[in-house]
DNA sequence: AGGATTTTGTTCTTTATTTCACAAAAAATC
DNA sequence: GATTTTTTGTGAAATAAAGAACAAAATCCT
């Protein structure tokens, strides 16, 4: 098993790769992929060794085998289903931008609180109440959610998720979640963030 | 000057404290700290020593003077002004959700590139084009910035932002920016969360 | 008042992560 | 074909972060 901060320079990797102006095809060096991605090269190499694909001295890496080896990584094999928790502010925002980004990754379930958002369409999604979560999140089998509800509910709803077969959550809650060994966590608190980034813009 | 992840744990004892059940004033003991921040006692103690106040042995830590020097360190002497560059799903999502969460941080204007989204007021804030960057951020001595454009532009606001004199960037493009030393960034790519837990959440 | 007990502050270990540095390998050049 | 050059893969060193452990201090109890 690859550790998160591995995982996320792998992700990053590729993207530069597909995003690199230069031909998708032809050869790369682990210094040029530093430069893309803002790392070092010797953290490249090594990044690339724990997948288990090598290059080759001189000619460097290969663009298409890279991001063979790397798709294997990162991309689910086939379709994985995502649920979305709250559909405020922050949860439509990040519904509409991220819907159709990846081939195989896309929100398929809505969950909500409110009566008045609920057992509806939501930019192409249907939304179920929270109650539901034991019953839908199953039967579509999701293993990946996002908690967009306000602190108060999140630990209620990060429970109904586990329980109902969740292994991996996003929080945008303001609250640190309880949650079982196992269940891989990432807080993405927006107030938490730009308090800590107003500290560092004022030192100096 | 205090690292990151010490900043980030304080925000969060501050947090922890505030909406912590128990009565705001009395004393709390850094292991009951622990609990409610997640972390550990000892990590708890070392941090709460990085900002020069002490407990004391037996009682623990005050609440109240916790509390007051958390904020000390925290909270921005005068009230701070944010900039949020780009008024698409994402942006708009963030203005509406954090918009008078924090009583000295604020979001206090608003750029897009879009003619149709610019010269406007949007849930109270006033939108500019992005080449009002250089005049508008210094006016308004911003030093804070989101940016929530997509990938391609956002180099390019980064440099306008930077230039105008922003210290620290909330950054929701899927690019890592170049920026010069002493730049403040955090990176907040939903496609590369989704994609990271995803890997973890199917790693049985 | 004196001993028992509990909690802080802090040093010392341990663990994790990154960088350095170089041998091995392969293409390019002569 | 031999030599030079350049780049990978990786062991060793350096750095950073977290945890364990304990002396010092202060309350509580008798």
């Amino acid at each position: 098993m690859i550790n998160p901060k591995v995982i996320e320079r792998l992700i990053l990797y590729r993207r530069s790769l597909l995003m690199d102006g230069e031909a998708r095809s032809g050869q790369i060096y682990s210094h040029e992929m530093a430069v893309l991605a803002g790392v070092s090269a010797p953290q490249v190499r090594r990044d690339v060794m724990a997948i288990g694909y090598s290059g080759s001295p001189i000619t460097g890496y290969d663009r298409q085998a890279l991001l063979r080896a790397l798709g294997e990584m990162i991309d689910p094999p086939e379709p994985e289903s995502v649920a979305l928790v709250g559909v405020g502010d922050i949860g439509r925002g990040i519904l509409h931008y991220f819907q159709g980004r990846r081939p195989r990754l896309a929100i398929a379930a809505l969950f909500d609180k409110d009566p008045d958002k609920v057992n509806r369409v939501i930019h192409g999604c249907r939304s179920y109440p929270v109650e539901e979560i034991a019953r839908v999140v199953p039967s579509l089998k999701i293993r990946v959610a996002i908690i967009s509800v306000p602190g108060f509910a999140a630990q209620d709803v990060a429970d109904r998720l586990v329980n109902a077969g969740v292994r991996g959550i996003l929080n945008y809650a303001p609250i640190r979640l309880k949650l079982p060994e196992g269940i891989y966590i990432e807080n993405r608190d927006v107030i938490l963030s730009l308090e800590k980034i107003a500290y560092f813009a004022r030192q100096t």
